[in-house]
DNA sequence: GACAATGATTGGTC
DNA sequence: GACCAATCATTGTC
């Protein structure tokens, strides 16, 4: 039994005497034989109201008029809706006031976070796009592994977004009709206002689950193509043969101070195209999709690498080391003889970095190299003196023979760098104090470390 | 498939 | 936070 039927029971029961509600002509004859017959006929009201349902259509349409028709059914229909707005007034205060819920919370601050939800933050194919556009071209695996994320993050926003217009339509719609439903049954039955409000809310409350659902599925999707996303990076990929190149040559260039500053490790990362920080999505917003900082952790993972593997066993890399020195001399040579050093690319932190680097004028370089004819290294005389420096190293290449044993036992390459501690010496290397090529304002982590 | 090479990760130190 | 050392896990070569 309903409420509404148990409050008319009740009522029906003690009849409506003293009632605030009733008008006098329902009062005045709670105690005379009148009031019994009027109770009675209150009574019967009721009763054919209580059965309106038990009956066919056509009869039910028939009684609902004569109802309505009844000289008592304004006075009758006032009472029911007092008594109901105060029942479901203390239903109400029972059920109102409901803390958020932390769950959804979590959700929405997740997909706020996510750039799921919230204003677009230059997200999908225009972040994609300027993340192609900053790789320049170079790292296009991994900016389009960024461009891949960014679009398919993109996708998700939208059928997200896409999907919350639908449900928001919908319960809309359902809300619109419920209470066009219920403004119509409050003619011939008790709705307050307020218990349309009510009911509104449950819809609401109603159709927010359905979101809450809507918004864990989408979380589910980001978790998923992110860590997808993630574990496509932590995929161990060898650098091509061109990036060992690069990074070998500046290795074995600052060989007694191997530790690349920020920038230079940037520049690195850049010309090995290892694709360098591209900050997606920045800006002011703290939700900012993770500065990517591959490109340059790993630059720095190879230089951690290479340091302690050639920390290990130098005899192995001495080859490698002399072949790069070789190399790299001849750049120099070949660079000084087309133009002065003022024209030649500049250092990793030299003002006004082209992008490119001359490892050929480094000073690890030309200390090893004129350490072969037992000269001792002065850094203001190598950038003077670079003819003179490749007649040196013609003059070993012709006397080793190429790089064999012979100029391995030379020590070409020696451990010069690395202390007793077996860590690189702190001293000040030739690269960034004496360096031909970087001025006083140059900035080297060689010499910071 | 074994093995070496190598990029990435982790835990500790400074 | 950068670095070292050990280790893991993948890739490339034979």
């Amino acid at each position: 039994m309903d409420e509404q039927t148990r409050l008319m029971h009740s009522h029906t029961g003690v009849g409506m005497a003293g009632h605030p509600g009733l008008p006098p002509h329902m009062q005045e004859g709670t105690g005379g034989p009148d009031g019994d017959g009027r109770k009675q006929d209150i009574g019967d009201i009721l009763q054919q109201i209580m059965t309106i349902t038990d009956q066919s259509l056509d009869e039910a349409q028939a009684r609902k008029h004569a109802l309505n028709c009844h000289r008592m059914k304004p006075a009758l229909f006032n009472v029911l809706c007092e008594i109901k707005e105060k029942t479901v007034l203390s239903i109400r205060g029972a059920q109102e006031e409901e803390p958020p819920d932390p769950q959804l919370m979590r959700l929405d601050n997740m997909l706020l976070a996510e750039g799921v939800s919230g204003p677009e933050k230059g997200g999908g194919s225009a972040a994609a796009a300027a993340a192609a556009a900053a790789s320049g071209g170079v790292g296009a695996d991994n900016s389009t592994e960024h461009s891949d994320y960014r679009a398919k993050l993109t996708q998700i926003r939208q059928i997200y977004h896409t999907e919350l217009e639908k449900y928001e339509q919908a319960c809309n719609e359902f809300t619109t009709h419920v209470m066009n439903l219920l403004r119509e049954q409050s003619r011939t039955r008790p709705i307050s206002p307020k218990e349309i409000e009510r009911m509104v809310n449950i819809i609401h409350r109603k159709f927010s689950s359905i979101q809450m659902q809507l918004k864990q599925s989408t979380c589910e999707a980001v978790m998923i193509l992110r860590s997808r996303f993630l574990d496509a990076r932590r995929k161990r990929r060898n650098f091509n043969k061109q990036a060992t190149e690069i990074l070998n040559e500046y290795f074995y260039s600052h060989l007694s101070n191997p530790y690349p500053s920020e920038e230079a490790k940037e520049e690195l990362a850049k010309k090995c195209a290892i694709t360098v920080a591209q900050v997606l999505n920045c800006g002011n917003d703290p939700a900012v999709i993770t500065a990517d900082i591959w490109g340059m952790s790993s630059v720095s993972n190879w230089f951690g690498n290479k340091r302690i593997r050639y920390k290990k066993n130098i005899g192995k890399f001495q080859e490698e080391a002399n072949m790069y020195a070789a190399r790299t001399a001849v750049n120099a040579a070949n660079a000084s003889s087309h133009g002065s050093q003022a024209n030649s690319p500049s250092t990793p932190n030299s003002a006004g970095s082209g992008g490119s680097f001359n490892m050929s004028n480094s000073g690890d370089l030309f200390m090893s190299v004129q350490s072969l004819n037992g000269d001792s290294y002065q850094g203001a005389q190598v950038g003077a003196n670079v003819q003179s420096q490749v007649d040196t190293l013609r003059h070993v290449i012709s006397q080793t023979g190429g790089y064999s044993e012979a100029l391995t036992a030379n020590q070409m390459y020696s451990p010069q760098g690395i202390n007793a501690n077996g860590g690189w010496q702190d001293a000040p290397t030739p690269s960034s104090v004496t360096s031909p090529t970087e001025g006083p304002g140059s900035v080297h982590s060689d010499t910071s470390n």
